[in-house]
DNA sequence: GCGTGAATTATCCATTCGTATAACAAGACA
DNA sequence: TGTCTTGTTATACGAATGGATAATTCACGC
């Protein structure tokens, strides 16, 4: 008598280790870290627990691919923008401000992504670098094009206008993911050009106007 | 024979109750919220874990006691600023975004709480009838303030003012909490009150200067 | 076609989780 | 001093956790 073996697929291994980043990442943004278990993280990837170690030593190490792979997405969005818009800096900076804060960026399941990761930020040393890493890559692409408005400005005034820039933006964004519906469509992107605007002291006009 | 039992004191139900929020806190805010298991909350507060039951129907309902002293800690803070200064509208606005922008609101670990508690705002809706009273409250405030400044301002240009110098604060908190490190002292305060100055076109005077 | 290596499943294990219940002892009151 | 209430500890239980290992079956090279 043969037993009822679970019928099953060989798939290449990035296949594989893709749909287990990608369900660990689902589970994290819903439920975060506590309901991402080996068990669900497997059943939400058509898999059995088992061949989770397979593919990855231990549970930490998928965390870290996955929190990875969650990074480059956010560099990635940010890039997007820029590319779309034109070779002026006014307008840049204004692609960027508004990518930012609409859609996919500002969304739900990113900020319990974002928050569901934190406190792994703080015991995991190796975390923190992924972490980090990307942090600057977003804040130095910000202070280039601050930098090359057509303004007179110190270099440490620059900085400091970023890092103003940079907490507008992330508030907002922050605000717009918690309460997705306190916000009229378009009104997130609109409030934060007038703020980037009067912090720099130079008009941005609305890229999707 | 009789068994070496641990000894202990009987101590008043709001002591009692109050150690063990406050233990649940700590380890949330440190270890995120799968750190702060029964057994070591238990442990933190100096009891053994029968005892949380004995005052909590459930852990749920331990969580939420703890959420809710949270909020009440963040709108404490804001209204001791104000309390603090004087009658004058735009000197109080100063204070408000000033010591919203230093320690002990701006904290790692008060990051950590905040992050550890969110997604359990998705799964209980009381959880999040909590967060949402709190988060008005204190939109409310800044918006009143915003409101009695002297300006011309319509009623919805405050509106959106608020919502960007809210921004502005949230932003500078995330940042100034997550990298306590990566701003001299007093940076924080600094660039959040010039950029409310420039979104409100109001000048606002450190009130630590 | 057919072995053969490896991808995948199945099963098991020790630990820890939240919860339930019983035993005990501390302190108030007589 | 003695009794009674109840705050507190101790112990146990079932479920779920991450991890380890053995058993299988798919798919590719020959």
């Amino acid at each position: 008598m043969s037993t009822d073996r679970r019928p099953y697929r060989r798939e290449p291994e990035e296949a594989r280790r893709e749909a287990l980043i990608e369900a660990a990442l689902e589970l994290v943004a819903v439920g975060g870290p506590q309901a991402a278990t080996v068990r669900a993280i497997a059943a939400r990837a058509g898999v059995t627990p088992g061949l989770i170690r397979h593919y990855f030593a231990t549970k930490e190490e998928l965390t870290r691919a996955a929190y990875r792979r969650f990074v480059q997405m956010l560099t990635d969005d940010s890039a997007a923008a820029l590319s779309d818009a034109g070779p002026d800096p006014t307008a840049k900076l204004a692609a960027f401000v508004a990518a930012s804060l609409r859609p996919p960026v500002v969304d739900a399941h990113r900020l319990g992504l974002w928050a569901g990761f934190l406190n792994s930020l703080r015991s995991d040393p190796e975390m923190r670098q992924i972490h980090e890493q990307g942090y600057r890559a977003y804040r130095d692409i910000l202070e280039g094009l601050i930098a090359a408005l057509p303004r007179e400005a110190s270099p440490a005034q620059c900085h400091r206008d970023a890092i103003a820039c940079n907490a507008v933006i992330d508030g907002l964004w922050l605000e717009g993911s918690a309460l997705p519906q306190g916000f009229a469509s378009g009104e997130l992107q609109a409030i934060g050009l007038a703020a980037v605007s009067a912090i720099l002291t130079i008009p941005l006009k609305d890229p999707s106007a």
